[in-house]
DNA sequence: CCGTAATTTCAAAGCGCTTTGGGTGGCGCA
DNA sequence: TGCGCCACCCAAAGCGCTTTGAAATTACGG
């Protein structure tokens, strides 16, 4: 059933009809109830082609996943990020759409979607230091909101992100509190704008300790188990090792975990550990009480956040960038306690 | 850049330029070369909506990712196969189009996405025992690939799934083979359709050897690390234990080890385990020797699979439906050795 | 009872593409 | 020379919706 027949099964002009169901004012009350009531019976649905012809735009937004070639690694926090964002596009009538794409061909993707008009948005996944990305999109007029932020960007744009530097800070600074003095950290990739902070922050809070950070107990790479199995190996491996670290992903952590169990250490009286944790649904830290200590920030609402500033950015073109700057959690769990005595 | 502009500037008719760019016989070659040319120097792309209302198809896919209103989990498979199907929608030339809903409202969705036109098909995504979606969608005559199967299904359709039956069988056999005789299984909600075959697998293999399985050994639910964690635990309350267990998913396998540390047993010698592997790409099961001994199957390859069966399903319409049954490796790994004598 | 304004409805012109159903013009062949 | 046949190109008619500009209807004050 398209529009035109709907229309002249209700004897009326499809102008008439395409008001009534688009809430426009100048149809009369009692007419737009016959044609919702028709529309209904006929299960009516527009032509979306159709109708993104006609209006110009596609209610459509725009999720780029950048796969490089070399890892070939979907972020795992990503499921969630999409699930919030999914929640809010559902709700405010958009649709999602994902592209998965070599990351060198990113920018190519971009032009096409603008031109093509297949959205009316981006998101913007994992940003670097200096992200090529941002400025080339600023610069296409294709409305973008940045999950992260990119340090080196100077012109402004839209972001949501989760204070990393006050976040590590703040978990350095409880393991200072609690005695330790070597203390390592097991982070992202450097260039990911996400993991420089993360490290900023560690070193401040170190520094401000009057502490030395030894470079052997720093680990930067891909978070996934066997790199943070891997580091923590590495880290143990020296004889003078860490008493405490701070781990960048809570899937890193269970990592760390399986190399300090097999080295005969316990998690939170030998070594401390404090994990970052997205809160992931398939990766809880624990119920009523945490499993490790952590600096907990729900990526499934980062999601939220973006969808609902892109979608207001979308509807109200020209508007100027807005931020949203989400603060951790510093959760208590069983990760962590006094440092041990020599 | 539109397409009457471009033939405008060519001196050519809508027609022509049209036919040149979609490679129909009927235009000179030396034409057909001006065009693309002169497309690609003024960045031409034709409008993605306008396309669609003329062809009468959307070339994109959809996934419903139903988001179950208790449990509110993201399957943590589902990213690595959308990457797996998503090269494949791009070599292909469509788009995927992802929709969050909660379950009660799929069938609604998949309405909608129908009569709008707005996918050419869809991927259906951890089928129950008995899945409504499956007359549902046939009736419906969108074209589909469900991920997995649905056993109490008897009218025919397109599916990819790993053989669980055999996957779960082979890997008791072999614990068997190893001298353990109480066996445990951490398995998934019994309702989706892969737990109540991996289930079968396993009592298969310990009907056959002549064992029993008491009930106590068998745990069923959402497969988290948490979950993991406490059903290993309540395996291990009991005065009569397992040996060794199977468990259905490599995040809970995570889960049973920390249960099994914190028990003060040593993984492969005082219990033995196997875990299913997916192969995720944030999860590797080790590089080159592997940490548990596993059944692995690749969902990423399961992704590039469903995604080539529904092109073709579209592409040839009336086909018949097809099916791929892949066989997961059973890979020794050092979680698994000789049962321990009492 | 009429002029004016407000309300309700309509016909038709897009939106940008594909595709049908012709037209040319040039060539070979009788 | 004339005919038929390709090879190549074109005008125009959709695809199903929105939206403009105008017409028809009703309401209302003088």
């Amino acid at each position: 059933m398209n529009l035109k027949q709907l229309s002249e099964t209700l004897g009326l002009s499809q102008t008439t009809v395409s008001r009534a169901l688009n809430g426009y004012p100048e149809v009369a009350e009692a007419t737009r109830l016959r044609v919702q009531q028709a529309a209904r019976r006929y299960g009516y649905q527009p032509n979306i082609g159709a109708q993104r012809l006609a209006r110009g735009h596609s209610r459509t937004i725009g999720h780029v996943i950048p796969l490089s070639t070399q890892h070939e690694m979907v972020n795992p926090v990503f499921a969630d990020f999409i699930a919030g964002a999914g929640e809010r596009y559902s709700a405010a009538g958009y649709d999602m759409q994902l592209t998965i794409v070599e990351d060198r061909r990113e920018e190519e993707i971009y032009v096409e979607m603008k031109s093509q008009g297949k959205v009316d948005g981006v998101i913007v996944h994992g940003p670097l230091m200096d992200d090529p990305r941002i400025p080339f999109l600023a610069d296409l007029a294709l409305p973008f909101v940045v999950h992260g932020r990119a340090s080196d960007c100077k012109t402004p744009y839209s972001w949501v992100d989760v204070n990393n530097v006050r976040a590590f800070e703040r978990a350095t600074d409880f393991l200072i509190s609690l005695g330790h003095s070597r203390i390592g950290i097991i982070n992202g990739l450097e260039h990911m704008d996400f993991a420089h902070r993360r490290l900023h922050g560690y070193e401040a809070a170190m520094f401000r300790a009057g502490l030395t950070s030894d470079p052997t107990w720093h680990y930067a790479g891909e978070m996934t188990e066997i790199n943070g199995y891997r580091a923590m190996k590495d880290i143990l491996s020296h004889p003078v090792h860490p008493t405490a670290v701070v781990v960048s992903s809570y899937i890193s952590t269970l990592g760390v975990r399986r190399a300090l169990d097999e080295a005969g250490l316990k998690v939170g009286r030998d070594v401390s550990v404090i994990t970052f944790d997205d809160d992931l649904s398939y990766l809880r830290n624990g119920e009523d009480i945490p499993i490790y200590t952590a600096i907990r920030s729900s990526v499934r609402q980062a999601g939220r956040l973006s969808a609902d500033m892109l979608i207001h950015q979308i509807e109200n073109p020209g508007s100027p960038p807005t931020n949203h700057l989400l603060e951790a959690a510093l959760i208590v769990g069983g990760s962590t306690g006094p440092a041990p005595q020599e």
